[in-house]
Parts: C-alpha cells; sequence; structure tokens
DNA sequence: TCAAAAAGTGAAGTATGATTCATAAAAATA
DNA sequence: TATTTTTATGAATCATACTTCACTTTTTGA
C-alpha cells in the first residue's frame, strides 16, 4: 500500500537538511570552499557521502542553497540598519560596521561569497550574492546624494568599491597583524574609510 | 664525451621557458587559474605536457614564477608613478588609474594574483603579493597624511581597501553593464572613490 | 655520417574528490 | 511480527588534472 512518511521521520529528515546546510557554512567559514568536500561535510553531520545525496542532487545545488541563505540572512540584516531614519552617513556607517563585525568572526565565509571561485553554477549564484549587496548599499548612497550628505558620485561603482574594500580588508589585511584585541579598531579603520570615500571633501 | 647546449640550443630553451611563463599568464588573465592547466598551457604553447616538466619542476613553480613576474613588472609600473614629484593626491589617483586601467585588460589576472585560491605554496606567494601591492599605496598614503593632505588614518587599512576598492570594482562589477566605452568613466569612478576615500573632508 | 646526450612525446600512473550503486538497516503498514 | 518501502552505508566508479616514464626525435661533437 501507499507508504507515507511519519511526521516524526519528516522531521527528522528536515532537520538533517538544516545541520548539512550548517555544516557545510562552517566548513567554508573556516577554511574555504576547499575545505568543504562532500565527504568533510558528510563527517561533520554524521552522515554518509551517499547519503548526502538523498538531501541534494549535487554538491553544487548544496553550496548555491548554502550561499544563498547566508546572502539572504546578511542582507536582511543590512537592509534593516540601511532603513533606519537616521543620516545616511550614519547608515552607511553602521552597515561597514555590522557586516565587517560578523565577517571578522568567519573571514572565509564572507570571501568565499564574494570572491572564491568554484564551479560555474555556484559562480552563477554569487554573481547575484554581489548584486544584492551591492543594492543595498547603493540605496544608502543615493539616499545621501539625494539629501546632500553625499557628492554626486557613481552610486554604483562606489557600492562595489565598498563591498571590495572592506572584503579585502577583512580577508585577508595587507599587514596580518590583527588580534581579537585590535579587531574594533580595524573595524573602525575601515567604516571610516567607507564614509570618508562616500562623503568627499563636501564637494569632490 | 662532454656534450655542451649550443648558444642557439641555449636561446631556444630559454624562449621557451619565457613562452610558457607567457602563455601561462595569458591564460590566468583570461580564465583563472582553473583555465591554466598544464596541458592547456603546454598545448598554448605548442609542446607536450611532458615537456613542461624539464622547465619547471611542477605547477606550483611555474604560477610561483608568473605571479612573481606580474607582480613585479606592475609595481615597477606603481612605483615609478608614487615616485613623482607632485602632490600625493595626484600621485594617488594616478597609481590608481593607471592599475585600473591595466587590469580591465585582463581582469582575471588582478583577480588570479590578488584573490584567487589555488595551492598553499602559490597562495603564499601571493600573500607577498598583496603586501607588495600594499606598501606602494601606503607610501603615497603616508605622503599624503604627512604632507597634511590627508587626514590621519591607518594607512595599513587604507591601503587593504583601496586594493580591495578597485578589484572588487574591476574585476566584476556588482553591475556588470561596462562595455569597452565606458571603460573611461569605471576607471574615473573608481579613481574618484579612492582619492574621496584618502582625503575625507579635510578633518574625518 | 655516426654515436652519445639532450629534448620532446604522449600514454600510463597517481591523486583527489564527486557520484553511483548494491546492499543493509530502519520505519511504516497490516 | 512479516512485508514493503524508505533511508543509510561505504566501497566502487568516474572525472579531472598533475606527474612520470619508456620511447622517439633532435642536437652535438668527432
Amino acid at each position: 500500500m501507499a507508504y507515507q512518511r511519519s511526521p516524526l521521520m519528516q522531521e527528522r529528515l528536515a532537520d538533517n537538511r538544516q545541520r548539512i546546510l550548517r555544516a557545510a557554512r562552517r566548513l567554508v567559514a573556516s577554511g574555504g570552499f576547499r575545505a568543504a568536500s562532500i565527504s568533510a561535510v558528510a563527517a561533520e553531520v554524521g552522515l554518509s557521502t551517499g547519503a548526502m545525496y538523498r538531501y541534494f542532487p549535487s554538491k553544487k545545488d548544496l553550496f548555491v542553497e548554502v550561499l544563498d541563505e547566508a546572502v539572504t540572512h546578511e542582507v536582511a540584516i543590512l537592509r534593516e540598519i540601511v532603513d533606519r531614519p537616521v543620516p545616511a552617513i550614519e547608515r552607511l556607517r553602521a552597515a561597514v560596521e555590522s557586516f565587517a563585525a560578523r565577517a571578522l568572526q568567519g573571514p572565509y565565509l564572507a570571501y568565499a561569497f564574494i570572491a572564491e571561485p568554484t564551479d560555474p553554477e555556484v559562480e552563477a549564484a554569487r554573481i547575484v550574492c554581489r548584486q544584492r549587496f551591492g543594492e543595498v548599499f547603493k540605496d544608502v548612497l543615493r539616499a545621501g546624494v539625494t539629501s546632500g550628505e553625499f557628492p554626486e558620485q557613481s552610486v554604483e561603482v562606489s557600492a562595489a568599491c565598498i563591498v571590495g574594500a572592506f572584503t579585502e580588508a577583512l580577508v585577508r589585511p595587507v599587514a596580518p597583524s590583527s588580534k581579537a584585541s585590535d579587531a574594533h579598531a580595524l573595524i573602525d579603520a575601515i567604516a571610516d574609510f567607507c564614509v570618508r570615500a562616500a562623503i568627499g571633501n563636501g564637494r569632490a
């Protein structure tokens, strides 16, 4: 007869799926896509490699979803900050600081969904991610230009530069002397940079 | 008896070596390290894969050298610009524009030696590359801060941000609408961004 | 021109990691 | 509990790309 999954089973499967996604993200965050082989993820979750394919049709699909989830989460946070009813300068600074603070906890994650190359399919997903980040910053910049806080500028390019600036500065500092202690100083310096870039000298 | 390479042969070998390096760089520039497999490089040069190993002991060694050559060349150009006896602002702008213009011709090359991950050994070489780039920008920034053109700032972090900003903006524009025609506009916008970031509003 | 040595070839050898598949274990019905 | 179906396993398979090696071609020096 027709056999159905019990609610309990249903839940366990859904839970496994979540755990796979989380384990994959954790591995990417700690060592990039390189460290996130199917067998590594499987081991992390406590499943066999074969079982992975019951949850995701391929490695690509898994990582597209990891990427998408991470970015959705991140963008939601940034969006909330960027929509606050305060001056654009403050919003910009807060957004950069917020992103930077979280990125510092898992530099590779920020790196992975911003820069690390993989299969063309995952790559396509990442381009969308970047655009989604870009949109948020473009919105603040546009608001600032409209309100007169920021000078005329290509908000398109500036948004890309901002994303690039904090990514680079966070992911692999030119001088990687950053300990946990000066994380705050690093974040400040990055935010200063981005705000200065947006403002210029009033009339750049 | 002891057999020696004739000068002609000597030259042909040296020439092959150069051609291998150039082909490898060309491939990286057009499609990243992914596109630069040993067999692809060999095909490009017109040699067999086996022959490659008469010129370089391993793929790693080849790419460490490719990276090193590219960066040495690039840094020499930037260094020349940065050492000119003009205001720091001008030097900074010129350096960014110069780098950006060249990077636009082969986005992947800039990308590859700035961000793309590979073997740990090549990775180590890249970290040095980034530091070398960083140094150049740090020098201009320091000069500008000393001369009072730029406000106090972490030149360390600012240098990283600058490298990141133009890399991101060049390598994969958030909105990749850039045709050959607006290359100039893009370069200008990036340079504007970096200069604004360095200057701030006089007292950031 | 001939023998020795170097250079070049490309198929075979390895290594790594994704994917499949025959089989086993577990869960759902009767 | 017995039967059927789903889920899980992990070794085997496949794919890709670096590296080696037995062999051929070319070059060198007599």
